[in-house]
DNA sequence: TCTTTATGGTGAG
DNA sequence: TCACCCTAAAGAT
């Protein structure tokens, strides 16, 4: 489930179990290995999520560089537990040991590396530093449609498919309308918007977008929690049309023909 | 038990 | 624009 509240939230919870303790870093796949044996020992000195990309900190200088792609996954286990075939790198301390499989990255870089990685990246709405004026000037600057910037990392860090389907929709903006076509307080409130929607994220651990008046009481089931992803063919929360479906450069969007007008 | 799909991104053509 | 990478759950047979 990897968007940029996924990330932000692996941050933390590994700083609150492995932070300032030396860890035991283990893999199980050779392509790692390496880089495990070089990390086993070092003491973890911070987590740091930049977008969808994750950068742990070692006292030594080694940062970890994760990127969990389509497919990763960064587990929290029992030291005790059997890894999988498929573990990238384990990081353990105490009683938590985080399992790392299935990532698009897990390479062993310096600070200039990271430098490089975050600087084609735009502002992170869940970082202090992020603002929300880069990422306005980005979206105007460009005719391409604003779905396909939305997940264009250099024009804002951490949205996908499903935020951006979801903030669409609550937004009442067609995919396909042209960046230079929206003004800037949309933009700012699509901005803030994400933003809460993304806090939202990292607190449940899971993407829920529809309002809390709107949401049934108790366990909400994935289907309950969206609005418009995945949901083509299904009745609009909002109306009575169905959600409609495409694709734009080999990603499909989901979104309501009558809320969302071209 | 198989095939398909996925909340992502890169590199070749 | 497309093939491809990584893994695992869901869907089809």
């Amino acid at each position: 489930m990897p968007e940029g509240h996924t990330i932000h939230r692996l941050a933390r919870d590994l700083r609150n179990d492995l932070k300032d303790q030396a860890i035991e870093a283990t893999a199980r796949q050779a392509r790692f290995a390496d880089g495990a044996a070089r990390l086993d020992g070092e003491v973890l000195s911070d987590a740091e999520a930049y977008g969808k990309h994750l950068f742990v900190h070692f006292d030594s200088g080694d940062l970890l560089h994760v990127h969990l792609g389509l497919v990763g996954k960064f587990r929290r286990r029992s030291p005790s537990d059997d890894p999988s075939d498929a573990l990238r790198v384990r990081l353990a301390a105490g009683d938590a040991a985080w399992d790392l499989t299935g990532a698009m990255t897990c390479a062993l870089v310096d600070p200039d590396h990271r430098a490089s990685v975050v600087e084609k990246l735009g502002p992170d709405p869940l970082r202090r530093d992020g603002r929300s004026g880069p990422f306005i000037d980005a979206v105007q600057s460009s005719k391409r449609p604003v779905a396909l910037q939305l997940l264009d990392q250099s024009v804002i860090a951490g949205i996908g498919n499903v935020y951006r389907a979801e903030v669409l929709f609550l937004m009442g903006i067609h995919p396909k309308t042209p960046g230079d076509r929206l003004d800037a307080d949309q933009l700012d409130t699509l901005w803030t918007l994400t933003r809460d929607l993304l806090r939202d994220g990292v607190r449940r651990n899971r993407i829920v977008t529809r309002t809390k008046d709107e949401l049934p009481r108790g366990r909400i089931t994935p289907s309950e929690a969206l609005y418009a992803y995945k949901r083509a063919g299904m009745p609009c929360r909002r109306c009575e049309d169905k959600i409609a479906r495409t694709e734009i450069a080999n990603r499909k969007i989901w979104w309501c023909p009558t809320c969302q007008p071209a």
